[in-house]
RNA sequence: GCCGGCGUAGCUCAGGGGUAGAGCAACUGAUUCGUAAUCAGUAGGUCCACAGUUCGAUUCUGUGCGCCGGCACCA
């Protein structure tokens, strides 16, 4: 006889074998209304599973986090019952709920179109209406791909077979309607609520593999009342104001043409961004204990065929031939191999690890063009990239103070928060596992002395080692791998990188690849995104406007100017004959950090009103004090007082 | 690369089988004004490209290119 035990720690006695719903009715009216499906020993259930022996339940209401999946799954069936009733012929595949909804991927000659969206939502709400149970019934694996067979479902026939045999097959009914599921679903259609919306149509590949059939996927948001609703959907429209290809033409600091798709012609406000980055970077490697160098873009195919990259690499490689001449030049798509000739130039000592060579390469990869994507993914990019040649014993630290770096970069661009996932060995891979033990045991060494967390990434490192990858999120949510840090004891040896050892004998070096921004492309396309333009100071391409009010102001605007370019700001003046409300709007729409504005009273007294950004208030202060204060604020971080690296 | 959508002035967009329109920006003139749009005027287009249908195509059809959203890719 069943003994429950409830989150509280008090336990109820049940005479006979109950269901959730019996012990929640128990317990109170308040929660048999409430709860939607429970954790019964820890694993997520039906709350009409019955219950057998003695467990624990955790009621799920909709208040709890566990509740929003379910309200997302469960509503990727009502979608697919109602695309079903409205579309008769279209086969289910699979439906999951996601991060802040859901999709149901479909097979159906016909494409969907946003237009069909009225119709499906309208059916769908009527599902939701009926409050049809969630009925779960476990069936017999040959019987259940008979059943979807004979339905003409031979995607689902398809998923039954492929599940392992130990697996039960269950089924959920909604009505009449019904879908090969795990589960576990709430009490009925009605638990779904209405607060969802579709969003749209594309395209994915059964089991998302590219040689497989296309199917037709509706993605859809749900949520538990109409106000989160509201607020994600507001939430998406101002992340859509981010954009960083709608802020970089607003802002005037780069475009792409179709001459050139995949590069980046950079404006000047852009460039200076760009340069600004750049030269934060190289203070940073400069004091962190690395060697700059600078390694050819054209390299002949023999280099590229010794790395092993014009046999995988080469589909995506620029080459080039020169008319009249034999050869083969690829633009380098990494610069790894280039760096290992540096370092194969005369004998390397032991003394000499870790030897940091850092480089910011120019690339280009010949990305599919699917894949691009405004300055975040191109062709031809910037990396700021660096190869730690070291010991095995040295892979840890230096990792560890490379990640120590890394968080105090991110930290100075506002991202105190970033993701690390941790890739560890994948199927298909080189190198004995002894090897790969000790990568992976000193990656995860590394995280532990810099004190952060990772996710673990199975079996997605690269085929030669393994690999810590760093990931900041943009403004529609979308992830970014911006650095990364991978293990690679294979191209050394290809390549054929020695030094000698304290033993006199010669010994190869490991080879940790590494870069911080990713490239310099993606991490200001992120960086335009994370501020919405309204740079720092220190950042800004235009740190301040000095408009006047009336003409007379003009020549003292211009030694306000003067007097702050002397003090390394990047300053333009606003002459113009309009009215300051006018100008204040244009600057401001142009997300000029600061605005000086000087009229007469200005001009006698020697003195600039200030606006900043975003802000009404103005402040009046003499020119010194405001080229002193301006000045300091526009310090990059590693050069303020006290804070040098 | 694949599926779907889109491509009209510098920008944002409207329109539609009889060779195009608005607002902003630009330019000219007037205005000298105190913190998010001063007024008036002028100029600006191979309606992405090519082919087809048609008396006639920017509009319809096809192909290509590019962009957008996904998927796949991402040493």
């Amino acid at each position: 006889m069943p003994a429950i035990t409830l989150p509280d720690g008090s336990v109820r006695q049940f005479d006979a074998p109950v269901t959730g719903t019996d012990v929640a009715a128990a317990i109170g009216p308040g929660l048999a209304r409430a709860a939607l499906a429970m954790k019964l020993d820890g694993r997520e259930v039906d709350l009409s599973t019955l219950i057998e022996r003695d467990a624990s339940i955790v009621f799920i209401t909709r208040r709890d986090p566990e509740a929003l999946e379910l309200i997302r799954h469960d509503a990727a069936h009502v979608l697919a019952e109602a695309v079903q009733a409205l579309y008769p012929g279209t086969q289910v595949t699979i439906g999951p709920s996601i991060e802040n909804g859901f999709y149901y991927d479909f097979a159906r000659n016909e494409p969907f179109t946003p237009e069909d969206f009225p119709a499906i939502e309208a059916k769908m709400r009527e599902i939701v209406g009926r409050g049809e149970k969630f009925v779960r019934e476990e069936v017999d694996r040959d019987e259940a791909i008979t059943f979807f067979q004979d339905k003409g479902e031979k995607y689902k026939a398809q998923l039954i077979q492929d599940l392992p045999g130990t697996e039960t097959i269950s089924l959920y009914k909604q009505g009449e309607w019904l879908d090969l599921c795990r589960g576990p679903h709430m009490r009925s259609t009605a638990d779904v609520g209405t607060a969802f919306k579709l969003m749209k149509v594309a395209g994915a590949y059964w089991r998302g593999d590219h040689r497989n059939a296309m199917l037709s996927r509706i993605y859809g948001t749900a949520w538990r009342d109409q106000k989160e609703l509201d607020a994600y959907l507001h939430q998406l429209e101002e992340a859509e104001r981010r954009d960083h290809r709608k802020i970089g033409k607003e802002m005037d600091l780069f475009h792409i043409q179709e001459e050139a798709v995949g590069s980046i012609f950079w404006h000047p406000k852009g460039w200076k961004l760009y340069r600004t980055v750049e030269a934060y970077m190289r203070r940073r490697l400069d004091a962190n204990g690395y060697q700059e160098v600078k390694t050819p873009q054209l390299v002949d195919r023999s280099l590229w065929e010794k790395s092993g990259h014009w046999d995988n690499y080469r589909q995506n490689m620029f080459i080039t031939q020169v008319q009249d001449e034999d050869k083969f030049l690829a633009l380098k798509p990494m610069n790894c191999p280039c760096h290992i000739q540096i370092f194969r130039q005369g004998m390397r000592s032991y003394r000499e690890l870790p030897l940091r060579m850092a480089e910011f390469g120019s690339c280009h990869r010949y990305e599919p063009s699917g894949a691009l994507h405004g300055i975040m993914r191109v062709r031809a990019f910037t990396q700021d990239d660096a190869h730690i040649f070291c010991t095995e014993e040295q892979i840890a630290p230096e990792t560890a103070r490379f990640i120590t770096l890394l968080s105090q970069i991110y930290a100075d661009f506002g991202f105190p928060d970033f993701r690390i996932k941790f890739s560890d060995r994948p199927e298909a891979r080189i190198g004995s596992d002894d090897l790969w033990d000790h990568a992976e045991q000193a990656l995860r060494e590394a995280c532990a002395i810099a004190g952060v967390a990772y996710e673990l990434n199975p079996g997605e490192g690269a085929f030669y080692g393994p690999k810590l990858e760093f990931v900041l999120r943009d403004a529609i949510g979308r992830d970014w791998q911006c650095g990364t840090l991978q293990v690679d004891p294979n191209l050394p040896e290809r390549l054929d990188a020695e030094y000698v050892g304290e033993d006199g004998a010669r010994h190869r070096p490991m080879m940790l690849h590494r870069a911080i921004l990713g490239s310099f492309e993606r991490f200001l396309g992120i960086l335009i995104e994370q501020y919405a333009g309204r740079f720092p100071l220190w950042l800004a391409p235009v740190q301040a406007v000095v408009a006047t009010i009336v003409s007379d102001a003009d020549d003292y605007a211009r030694e306000v100017a003067a007097a702050f370019a002397r003090a390394g700001l990047a300053v333009e003046t606003d002459l113009s004959n309009q009215k300051i409300n006018a100008k204040v709007r244009e600057h401001s729409l142009a997300h000029v950090p600061v605005l000086a504005v000087v009229g007469r009273k200005e001009a006698e007294s020697r003195t600039v009103a200030l606006r900043r950004l975003g802000s009404q208030a103005q402040e009046v202060v003499s020119l010194d004090e405001a080229v002193a204060r301006l000045a300091s604020e526009a310090t990059p971080p590693d050069l303020k007082p006290g804070n040098m690296a």
